[in-house]
RNA sequence: UCCCCGGUAGCUCAGCUGGUUAGAGCGGGUGACUGUUAAUCACUAGGUCGUUGGUUCGAAUCCGACCCGGGGAGCCA
């Protein structure tokens, strides 16, 4: 009697009739007085329950079975034959089943089998897994994660992994978590009164990284394609559906390339990932159109199937000028676009995802390279219908005067950064890369709408639970 | 951080212009029935109405404070 998983015996990667032993969570049980009860169980191989048919001349009939509730653990073990109902390819006729674990206080127990709200799951972070949607959304996380490795493997990128603790603030902006090992309750001072972070760990202040993008070029500038894909902090006090303190963060950065090859790169590269996904991923992509967001799977599909449109930033402020749409936020040469923009762009004028490229160098970061006359950087946003901006990337600034120049403007220490300088003083060549929000992707393709419901526990303002 | 909305049974909610013992569906228990599919039917148990002050003869219902959750904005990925 050999172990199988349920996605093994459903799929039709066990010979029928034979024996096997199944292990899992039951979902629900349906007793029949013909004789038998019916289990659903769950062991998260796939989207699927396998049905257990558990006939009433088993020892435990009466005394177990029968008591079986959502949730319990269960070995069962029998023949897989084909099913004698509807819904269901097989099923196993049970010789045995076995309670691994009961559910204490069945009446108690959060998972019913019925709808709850995300809200209520998320005080059951630690239960959640067991429901329809979060056993899918950790496939579908899985598959992506999957997807995005082998994209880049197969274009011959090295995976990157980049410090969590960072004594550099990537960006010159935003809040960080702050890594320290001093005694908060008795601070060494120094003369000013100010914590002495000499006597810190590691010997100067650190925190938890905001994005891996400067470490990674480093080694962008010696094995020429790397990509970075890990945990990423932000200590900003935001509460929204698209933010979290903790996320994870793919950034991609290429050697000899400029800002079209970049361009190149996200189309290509979304377009794997988003293909895969469906293909690796169909049964769990079936229930989020069915039950989540009905163009889940045709969204992502117009995608791969669409050419991106690109476009300069200064073309898409004229056409959201000229458009005749009112839009609550003003447009002019110099804004941020907003959501709205962004949407119009992709889901009205375009029809596609649209990337734009070259944006006013006062809106954007240091790094990224001043065009010629210096009013914009090249910069790049890939929209896509649906959600707006997914992609956000840059051609990074290699020449040496320049950003050095730039890191002034922008108060950077040029100690902080001096191994950084160095980069673009030994042989230094133009490169480009992006970052995209791990979560935010996922949202996108499950359509899940909480940013908090597509990670296993969400770190947010005041939440650290679990 | 700002602006809205909400917190009533294990869950989803109704009740809220103040007034006898606070309701429903699902889930749990018991029974009936059935190769059932989130089965169906009957019965049943289960609630200090977020916390804390106040107004009142009387508060789930009105007012204040606080806590928690959600949506939107800003920030961004």
């Amino acid at each position: 009697m050999s172990v199988a998983t349920i996605h093994q015996a459903l799929s039709g990667q066990i010979a029928e009739n034979s024996n096997v032993t199944v292990q899992g969570w039951v979902r629900t049980r349906r007793d029949s007085k013909a004789g038998f009860s019916f289990l659903h169980v769950n062991d998260g191989s796939c989207f699927d329950n396998i049905q257990v048919v558990a006939p009433a001349d088993l020892g435990n009939y009466e005394s177990e079975v029968r008591k079986l509730t959502s949730g319990c653990a269960v070995r069962c073990s029998g023949q897989l034959v084909a099913s004698r109902g509807r819904g269901q390819a097989f099923e196993i006729q049970a010789e045995s089943v076995e309670v691994a674990g009961w559910v204490e206080d069945p009446d108690h127990y959060p998972i019913q089998p019925k709808k709850h709200s995300f809200e209520f799951l998320r005080q059951v972070a630690h239960l959640r897994p067991r429901t329809n949607t979060f056993g899918a959304m950790t496939r579908v996380r899985h598959a992506t994660a999957r997807a995005i490795h082998e994209y880049f493997d197969q274009e011959g990128y090295y995976w990157v992994n980049t410090p969590i603790i960072t004594a550099s603030d990537a960006e010159g902006a935003g809040q960080l978590f702050r890594v320290s090992t001093l005694d908060m309750m008795n601070l060494p001072r120094d003369e000013a009164g100010r914590p002495d972070f000499s006597k810190d760990f590691f010997g100067k202040e650190t925190f938890l990284t905001v994005s891996g993008q400067l470490n990674v070029e480093a080694f962008c500038l010696a094995l020429s394609k790397v990509y970075t894909f890990g945990p990423t902090f932000r200590a900003e006090n935001s509460n929204t559906a698209r933010h979290l303190a903790e996320f994870w963060m793919v950034e991609p950065e290429v050697a000899f390339a400029d800002l079209d090859d970049l361009a190149t790169l996200a189309e290509s590269f979304l377009k794997f990932v988003f293909e895969r996904v469906l293909e690796t991923r169909a049964d769990d992509m079936a229930f989020f159109a069915g039950q989540i967001e009905p163009s889940a799977i045709d969204r992502l599909r117009q995608v791969v199937e669409s050419d991106f449109v690109r476009m300069d930033y200064a073309e898409a402020i004229k056409i959201l000028k000229n458009c005749g749409q009112d839009f609550e936020f003003k447009v002019d040469w110099g804004v941020d676009l907003q959501t709205e923009h962004e949407r119009f762009l992709t889901e009205k004028h375009c029809r596609a995802p649209v990337v734009v490229m070259n944006y006013p160098t006062e809106i954007k970061a240091f790094y990224m390279r001043l065009n010629d006359g210096g009013e914009t950087v090249a910069a790049l946003d890939v929209l896509a219908p649906g959600i707006g901006e997914i992609i956000g990337g840059s051609q990074r600034e290699e020449r040496l005067d320049v950003l050095t120049r730039r890191m002034t403007e922008h108060d950077l220490d040029l100690d902080t950064y001096g191994w950084f300088l160095d980069l673009r003083r030994y042989g230094t060549v133009p490169h480009a890369g992006f970052g995209l929000g791990f979560e935010r992707l996922l949202n996108y393709i499950t359509g899940m709408a909480n940013i908090r419901d597509v990670i296993p526990y969400p770190r947010t303002p005041g939440n650290a639970a679990f």
